[in-house]
DNA sequence: ACCTGAACACCGTTCAAGT
DNA sequence: ACCTGAACACCGTTCAAGT
């Protein structure tokens, strides 16, 4: 005789999402999430393999989420410069408000919490289009990854509170993006160093 | 009747270091820990107040030792450009070899695992002092956040895969350097924009 | 003064038995 | 076909009892 279905698979994500930004890895528990989902837990391992496939199911959406929010940014600016500085924004302030999502991107971890390097691409995708305008063609992928390098790491010192001291941190965010943009603009001068 | 010191809080700290490496920090546990020093996993209360601590201690550990190798690349070179590159290698090359305890530096965790302010402070000073040569000291700071964090950002991503697909990556990590340099060495050009 | 066995709470996971 | 209680292995931690 079937039974109701009491939870979804979605349903356990964005639980999940809400209790890894709340309690922090540590506090994602299989019990929890069940709690929250109104299930026992090991009704979950109907829907989710095990608990390393739940986080990488969160990684995963969190990544999404991120590249939603960087297409949208991108719709505004035309020109290039502009285009990084937003970019820049909405990938910082989407850090600030999922600070756990963020950090398990590029935390190592069990494989199996690993995301699919498809999602990592197809997020980053606004970012690369930009560094092609930005520092041409043949030069875009190093210069997406410097640019996002930077920011990445920029946000983990913040968020792991190593920017504590001194100093407006809004305004060391805006100076890395001044130097960056003109650094990856200015081919020649990058070029004729080394 | 006392009783012989059977461990010591070092051995307890070096065997975690090689557990987290080599397992991973789910693979750090007391018991693994207590093994490998030789006592009983109860006994490793005497030396910590608990995994949490011991956590703490291995990333301060692995923060004095990245800032020794920093002070010793730092020692070489005269010119700023060469100093900046002799450290940003430096860098890579330690957290290539302790890719997990270099992770714990900046991932976020249970408050009391994450190391002393100070300690941070201690291991970067090597590279406040070059972006203040490369970039003027009322720049350093600003300078010396921008270069830790693309280096920062960048070993995260190498070390998560994210660059996996395409290209060099060593030389994709000296486009870093070079860039960088230039941008924090020609002042002008950075403060005319933006 | 340090060490250990025993014990407790908690967690991930499996599985037989329910509906 | 999904749900649950019971059970197991494992983990962090405490503590009384040893030496």
């Amino acid at each position: 005789m079937p039974t109701p279905e009491r939870t979804s698979r979605e349903a356990i994500v964005a639980v999940g999402r809400e209790l890894l930004e709340a309690e922090g890895l540590a506090g994602l528990t299989m019990q929890a999430v069940a709690d929250r989902v109104g299930v026992k837990a090991p009704s979950l391992y109907k829907r989710v393999r095990n608990r390393d496939e739940l986080v990488r199911l969160i990684t995963e959406a969190t990544i999404d989420d991120l590249g939603e929010e960087l297409r949208k940014a991108a719709a505004g600016p035309t020109d290039a410069p502009s285009l990084v500085a937003a970019l820049a924004l909405a990938f910082r302030a989407f850090a600030h408000r999922f600070p756990a999502g963020f950090h398990l991107i590029f935390a190592p971890g069990p494989v199996g919490t690993r995301p699919s390097y498809d999602a990592i691409v197809a997020s980053s995708l606004p970012l690369l289009e930009v560094a092609g305008a930005l520092a041409g063609p043949e030069r875009a992928l190093d210069a997406a990854r410097t640019l996002t390098a930077w920011a990445n790491g920029f946000i983990s010192m913040e968020l792991a509170g190593a920017f504590n001291l001194g100093g407006d941190v809004d305004e060391a965010f805006a100076f890395g993006i001044r130097t960056l943009t003109t650094a990856l603009q200015a081919r020649e001068v990058a070029q004729a160093v080394g």
